[in-house]
DNA sequence: CGCATAGTTGACTACGCTCAACCCTGGTGG
DNA sequence: CCACCAGGGTTGAGCGTAGTCAACTATGCG
C-alpha cells in the first residue's frame, strides 16, 4: 500500500478524520498551542506566519489546495507558527493522538508517509531551483520542460494561466507575453488547455 | 533521540557510512540504476538532473555541502535522476541495504528521520515563498527577518555574500546596494560578519 | 608584501512589472 | 437562440528596477 497523494491519505484514514470550513480571518491554530493535528487543505488558501517577541509577523508560506500541512506538529509539543484563512477554506483535521500511533504502529504506513514527505520535498526543491533562474523566459522554460516531460509530451493544465504564473513567480502578463513569443519562434505549440514544446 | 542535522546522522550511522571522493564532471549515479544508496553532500556541489527520451537533460537542482539527497531511492527501485558533480565533492553514502532495515527496525530512528524530512520540506517552502517575492528589497528584508528571529534578534553568517545573493535569487551586485540602502535608511545595521534588523 | 578572492560601486541597458484597455470564451437568463 | 455579463487571458505603453559588465577597493592568506 503506498499513497502519493492527499485523497489516499484521507480515505485511508477517513475514520479519524474530520472536516471544518473556516472563513476568512479565521485562525486554524496559533503557534505555542498545543500540537494537536495535521491538516490537509481540500479548498482556499491558508497563510502560516510566525509572530516575533516584538509582534511582528513573519511569513512563512501560503498553503493551496490539495496540500498537507502542519506535519511538523507530529514532531513537537506545539505548533511552530499561526495558521490564517485568507481565502475561505475547508480543511480535513488528522487528530494527531490517532495519527502518529497508527504510523507507529504500521511500518508501511510509515513509509508510505516518509515517500509521500520525501517526493513533496523534491518536488518543491524543483520548484525552488525554477524560481532561482533569472529570466523569465528560460524560468518558463525550465518549467514548461519539467512539466512535459513528467506529463508525457504535453502539458495540459487544469490551473488557470494567472495560477501558473503565481507557482513561476511572474506576472501573469509576463506569462502571456513570453508564452506567445515562444509559440512564434515555433518552440511551443499551443491550443486550448495545453502547451506543447516541439524538441 | 532526535538528529535534526547531518552530523548527528552520520555519526550516528558511521559504521555503515562510507566516503568518497569525486571529481568535477563524475557522475554519482544515473537515473535507472539500482537505487543502491542514499547521500549526504560533505563538500561541493552536485546537479541532479534527468533525461527525456530525446536525451535532453532536464535540470532537477543542485545540492549544496551539507545536505542529504537521493533520499526518494529509498522508496523506490532504481534512481529517478542523475548526479552530476559540478564541484569537486565529497560524499558520505549510506547503502539503502542497511540504513532502511535499520529505520523500519527502530521506530525512533524512523521518527526522527521523518523528522528531518518534515523539517527540510518546511524550510525549504520557506525558501520558495521568498523567492517568489518580486521585488527585490521586499525579498531581502523576508529573508533577513525570518533569519534574524530564528537566530535571535542578529544574524551572522558563515555563508558568503555571493552564495547569499544565491540563496535568494538576487544577484550579488543587488543585494550589495540593497543592504547598504536598507543601512543607509536605518533598517539595519552592519558589521563584520553580521547583519542586525533594527525593530 | 603581494596576490587572489570577495565585496562594492558606477554606468548603462533591458527586462519585466504596473496599470489600463481590450478581447475572447463560457455561462446565464430573457 | 441570442444578448449580455463576468472572468480569464491578451495586448499596449511607460517606467522603474535589477541585471550585466567593468573597474575599483577591501580582506585574507601564503
Amino acid at each position: 500500500m503506498i499513497f502519493l497523494d492527499v485523497e489516499e491519505l484521507l480515505s485511508h484514514f477517513r475514520s479519524i478524520v474530520t472536516y471544518q470550513d473556516l472563513a476568512l480571518g479565521d485562525y486554524l491554530f496559533y503557534q505555542n498551542d498545543p500540537a494537536h493535528s495535521i491538516f490537509a487543505l481540500q479548498s482556499g488558501t491558508i497563510r502560516l506566519l510566525h509572530y516575533t517577541n516584538e509582534g511582528q509577523e513573519i511569513d512563512h508560506y501560503r498553503v493551496h489546495a490539495g496540500e498537507i500541512f502542519a506535519e511538523i506538529a507530529l514532531f513537537k509539543e506545539s505548533y511552530v507558527c499561526t495558521a490564517i484563512v485568507e481565502e475561505p477554506a475547508r480543511v480535513a483535521r488528522f487528530p494527531k493522538s490517532e495519527f502518529w500511533p497508527a504510523l507507529q504502529q504500521d511500518p508501511a504506513l510509515s513509509s508510505a508517509f516518509m515517500e509521500l514527505l520525501a517526493h513533496r520535498l523534491h518536488q518543491t526543491k524543483i520548484m525552488l531551483e525554477i524560481r532561482g533562474i533569472r529570466s523569465t523566459r528560460e524560468r518558463i522554460l525550465h518549467y514548461l520542460r519539467y512539466m512535459t516531460d513528467s506529463g508525457k509530451e504535453i502539458m495540459q493544465f487544469h490551473r488557470s494561466m494567472r495560477v501558473i504564473a503565481q507557482d513561476l513567480g511572474v506576472s501573469p502578463e509576463s506569462l502571456s507575453r513570453t508564452l506567445k513569443q515562444l509559440q512564434k519562434e515555433g518552440i511551443i505549440t499551443r491550443t486550448k488547455r495545453m502547451i506543447q514544446l516541439n524538441k
